[in-house]
DNA sequence: GCGGTATGGTTGACGCGTCAATCACGGAGG
DNA sequence: CCTCCGTGATTGACGCGTCAACCATACCGC
């Protein structure tokens, strides 16, 4: 099949990209101001928060957030540097790391839930209906049920 | 009002930056490779493709991708490298400048043309219904209005 | 043990985005 | 004129992401 778009999908497709780059840009920039945490430090502090014994091999944590492992290193390096996290040798694999909260980390991770969870609510949330909700969560399953083939 | 989303909305919003955030990746290494162009290059090959004479002052250009100046010069600097455009002195205000489209760029922005647009069907507008892309367009449109008041 | 390969993780280079600082020119008021 | 301010645009520093190259260790088969 070689059928075009129609101009709607296409205007919708623009509205999608720079509606939801928008709103990353935005929440990102407030949860930045108020808690001091990037997204993805949020995302790296979330995960270890829930691990047991709030430590994960540098693999497993890189599974959880979904990264290549070649990102986490990077992060993990600033995240480093501002003692949010360590990097423990693995008694088991002397090869890997064990990325470990420190105390700071889980501090600053516990201010922060609230306040984002506050502007996901207020930026998103609020902004649409329990029906607007439950057709995006549909529209979403098809899109990422689509790109599975191909990711 | 204080309520908590409920857990719904929260799983929605992380299949909703999870989503866009993999479509715009599978979609930009896909551009990429076909064609050469990264989603931003593409951007600004479209918009000078437009306008007239094939240039425009920088901050025009500016207003046209909806971009920040400062993001706009660096990216056109790396452009103008691969001499996809070039920077002319402006006649009217010798602060300004000028970006044109080289011969270069047109011809790499039309052969992009049609992949890309190619490449939006299959993995996007193929995975929706009419119906879902009706629905889409509203809560897109409740959203960027949502978002008017803070961005 | 020993060679080869697979695996865990890091590194470097580079594109992309943002912020704050800067520079150069234009324009208004004295 | 000339000073002061606003504006057009660039720069540098830094965080973030990806890719390809790399290093070290583990593990498998002989």
């Amino acid at each position: 099949m070689n059928r075009r778009m129609t101009s709607e999908q296409l205007v919708v497709w623009r509205a999608l990209m720079d509606t939801t780059n928008d709103l990353r840009r935005v929440l990102g920039a407030r949860l930045l101001r108020e808690t001091g945490l990037s997204p993805a430090d949020y995302q790296v502090l979330l995960a270890l928060s829930e691990a047991d014994q709030r430590r994960l091999r540098s693999s497993e944590l890189a599974d959880a957030v979904d990264w290549e492992r070649s990102r986490l290193s990077h992060h993990l390096a600033r995240m480093e540097r501002r003692e949010l996290i360590r990097r423990d040798e693995c008694a088991t694999d002397s090869r890997g790391a064990e990325v470990v909260l420190t105390e700071e980390g889980a501090r600053r991770f516990r201010a922060a839930t609230a306040p984002h969870l506050r502007a996901v609510r207020e930026q998103f949330a609020d902004a649409l209906s329990a029906q607007q909700i439950d057709a995006l969560a549909g529209i979403l399953r098809d899109l990422r049920q689509h790109l599975k083939g191909e990711a």
